[in-house]
DNA sequence: AAATTTTGTTAGATTCGTCTAACTTATATA
DNA sequence: TATATAAGTTAGACGAATCTAACAAAATTT
């Protein structure tokens, strides 16, 4: 397969985010510019692109799907952008949310040798430091948490096993409220009213907004 | 300072290699283009540019010669290209003559703290696995060797501790001869006609050029 | 010093990824 | 169902980095 762009490489790891997202399996145009800071006129002309070369299918006002090399390529993308956090979360010291935008840059390193040698480096780490899983060079990766914090009831317990939003605004709220990977969650109570929750980590108190409970996945 | 493109640091690190080892500190147009496998008309173009940016000094039909913030950047770009290069070949057991080629990309990744984690991870080092120094956070680093293997005289030993041409095929060439850093390499005899040269490495004997000499850095 | 060769510059074109502005089609709503 | 709004497309432009072809200046040779 011929080498693509950078700027390919992102359109298809959005796409693949997205249609898997939505849960149909389809995103649009409008969506996909919107998620990817673009115009939409901008992105019309790539999908163009990507269509002629065989890794989306789509047609005039029409929805978006992904095509086999598509979703592959995405894949790749996504494995070395895990596992590149992995590495600098594990190795390297750095911090929950100071990962995502160094790795958005190493991710599009060219060296299939690179890849394979910084996993067995890592010692082929199923999930990255977000609790997302990291496909394995097949591109298979285990099933992703679809249960939030927001649907645990009143006194039960969860356990935090990955987040929704990697955005380092939300990464720090995460970490103010003493929270973090594989740590215990008490829902202590609900607001009807509003969805505000009171949680306790670690013996701490917090009130939290549907949202934040929204982006917690938990088991 | 603003972001340079990769093109940019490319040029600049180019031309800090030609005015270094030209020995005038200077160079000129063809020579860069020739060097970068561009075209002149091409490289002229983004003289202009970068002496606008104040990273150069020249003049038209004139030489090039680096200003201070060019050289900074530079050596920037040649500590995260060795520190990379150390990287996969003391962590990810990459080989003497693959690392050059992966590391031309990651040279590029933009993260002050990165480059500063990673010195740290590697434990500092202050050479690279062709023996070429690695600058420090000061771009400060150790002078580099100056004698090579053709000027060793006959039945003298010398200690190999660096490369001249890190292109893969050379490096491929060099450990043919059963040669690495620190090896110790014992002259045998010297041709004056063609002045092919015989050398003795741990006991094993080799025909080597004078080209071939010439880009062997010893002490 | 004239002629030749080497080195450097300019003008104009091309590709890639982006934009704005104007337009078209599809969807939602009154 | 007619109209308004949302979604998508097209045309034309632009900056960055590259090229080729033609030209100009500097250096070297005779």
């Amino acid at each position: 397969m011929m080498q693509l762009s950078y700027t390919e490489e992102n359109y298809l790891k959005a796409l693949l985010k997205i249609t898997y997202e939505s849960g149909k399996g389809q995103a649009g145009t409008n969506e996909l510019a919107t998620h990817m800071d673009l115009k939409p006129a901008t992105v019309n002309d790539m999908l163009r692109k990507l269509k002629e070369k065989g890794f989306i299918s789509y047609q005039k006002y029409g929805k978006i799907t992904m095509l086999e090399p598509g979703k592959l390529k995405a894949i790749e993308i996504i494995r070395k952008h895990r596992l590149w956090e992995t590495f600098l979360y594990k190795k390297l010291e750095f911090t929950w949310d100071e990962v995502h935008e160094v790795a958005e840059q190493l991710e599009h390193i060219q060296s299939a040798k690179l890849v394979e040698r910084l996993a067995k480096f890592l010692d082929f780490p199923e999930f990255d430091p977000h609790g997302d899983p990291i496909p394995d060079e097949n591109g298979l990766f285990k099933v992703k948490h679809k249960k939030t914090l927001s649907e645990v009831g009143i006194g039960k317990k969860a356990k935090m096993v990955a987040v929704k939003d990697n955005s380092s605004l939300f990464l720090k709220y995460v970490m103010g409220v003493g929270l973090g990977l594989n740590n215990v969650i008490k829902v202590i109570s609900k607001q009807d009213y509003d969805s505000l929750m009171v949680i306790e980590v670690n013996g701490k108190r917090s009130n939290v907004s549907l949202k934040f409970a929204e982006n917690i996945y938990v088991i």
